[in-house]
DNA sequence: GTCCGGCACA
DNA sequence: TGTGCGGGAC
């Protein structure tokens, strides 16, 4: 499979995980759409990859941001903001390590380290195999085509919106609340933005958080029409600048949205997973990271690009069916023997994997 | 660190 | 019935 390719069906099966597509559907998409060259946007497209001076997806550089959010309190949008936004991108942007660069952190001054952990494609291909039968809440990817059938610019808005909503909600809640909310015409950033926080509140019932997340919504829509034209942010930074959007959720619209990979997208499973098998730390330690940021910011140092969008489901749907937060399952794990962490949390006492709940 | 909020599971 | 899930704001 030649590399574009391969990184379109890599994309694919992250773009299932939002936007909820059907095994089916991926596989036979992979066959006809996404058999096209990928279009990246050129005021995106990533610059002199061998320039180190500016690096747009960094986690520093992603904490700045989300300092500067937290700073800004109250999101108000006037024209001299606007002003300020169009800085030139040249000077945020920039590359990230190219795949062989295993050296990258060295180059940028971290005190990570960019030695990849000995046997991680032996325990990754085992991972795959252990998840080959996709039963994981986030193989079952509900049917949501909705996004997909949209024009480009309002699919990246349902994208962003179902990335949203998905965060602590099963798959079939978002959905739910996705149709309801395009069924009533309001996937779109100039509808939302004129109703009500109580409707929208109501048609995004149960997802989790939904009261902060209906306001959050509004605020979004309102940030989409005013800076973006209906559109949504189309850099890490200003998707980092709308309210409820985390790192976690910039990488994923970045990735599926925008279909540009500037990072991994590190969630919980892929945090607790990475330091069980010790493939991360703190700088210049061997303790764990301590957030999700920090593993993303360690992984990224050594795992070669290529796997960077792969990785999140793979390890989402590992973390949901067998290394488990409470009582991993290790008597059936095949990587047990490459874990460091294998058998020393307490076990369940059936070896058998049960289903765990979605996402 | 706590809170958000419904829900699955021990 | 209590608890943890999980990303982001504070």
């Amino acid at each position: 499979m030649s590399v574009p390719l391969l990184r379109n069906a890599i994309l694919l099966s992250v773009t299932a995980r939002i936007v909820s597509f059907s095994n089916r559907t991926i596989r036979k998409m992979s066959q006809t759409r996404f058999s096209s060259k990928i279009q990246i946007p050129t005021s995106n497209h990533k610059k002199n990859p061998g320039d180190e001076s500016c690096n747009g997806g960094s986690a520093a550089n992603i904490r700045v941001f989300v300092r500067k959010k937290r700073a800004k309190k109250s999101l108000e949008i006037s024209p001299k903001e606007e002003v300020k936004a169009e800085e030139p991108r040249q000077q945020q942007l920039c590359s990230l390590p190219d795949i062989e660069d295993f050296a990258y952190g060295k180059k940028c001054g971290y005190s990570y380290s960019t030695q990849a952990p000995e046997n991680w494609e032996k325990v990754l291909e085992r991972i795959r195999r252990m998840r080959s039968s996709e039963d994981a809440p986030v193989d079952s990817m509900g049917c949501e085509k909705a996004g997909n059938s949209l024009p480009p610019k309002e699919r990246r808005f349902a994208v962003l919106v179902s990335s949203l909503l998905s965060s602590q909600t099963k798959d079939h809640v978002t959905h739910g609340a996705i149709q309801r909310l395009l069924q009533n015409g309001l996937l779109n950033p100039d509808a939302l933005d004129n109703t009500e926080e109580a409707t929208i509140k109501n048609l995004i019932y149960p997802v989790g958080f939904y009261t902060r997340k209906a306001s959050n919504l509004k605020k979004i829509a309102k940030i989409c029409q005013l800076k973006y034209d209906g559109d949504i942010p189309s850099t890490l930074e200003d998707l980092l600048q709308l309210p409820g959007i985390g790192p976690k959720m910039a990488h994923l619209v970045m990735n599926v949205g925008w279909e540009i990979v500037l990072g991994i997208c590190v969630d919980t499973h892929v945090h607790r997973i990475c330091n069980r098998l010790a493939w991360v730390s703190r700088p210049g330690t061997k303790q764990k990271t301590s957030s999700p940021e920090e593993t993303r910011e360690s992984l990224q140092l050594w795992l070669p690009k290529e796997e960077w969008v792969a990785i999140n489901p793979l390890l989402v749907g590992f973390g949901q069916t067998i290394c488990t937060p409470l009582r991993p399952h290790c008597g059936t794990c095949t990587v047990s023997n490459f874990c460091p962490s294998a058998f020393k949390e307490i076990s369940s006492p059936s070896s058998t994997p049960k289903k765990p709940r979605s996402n």
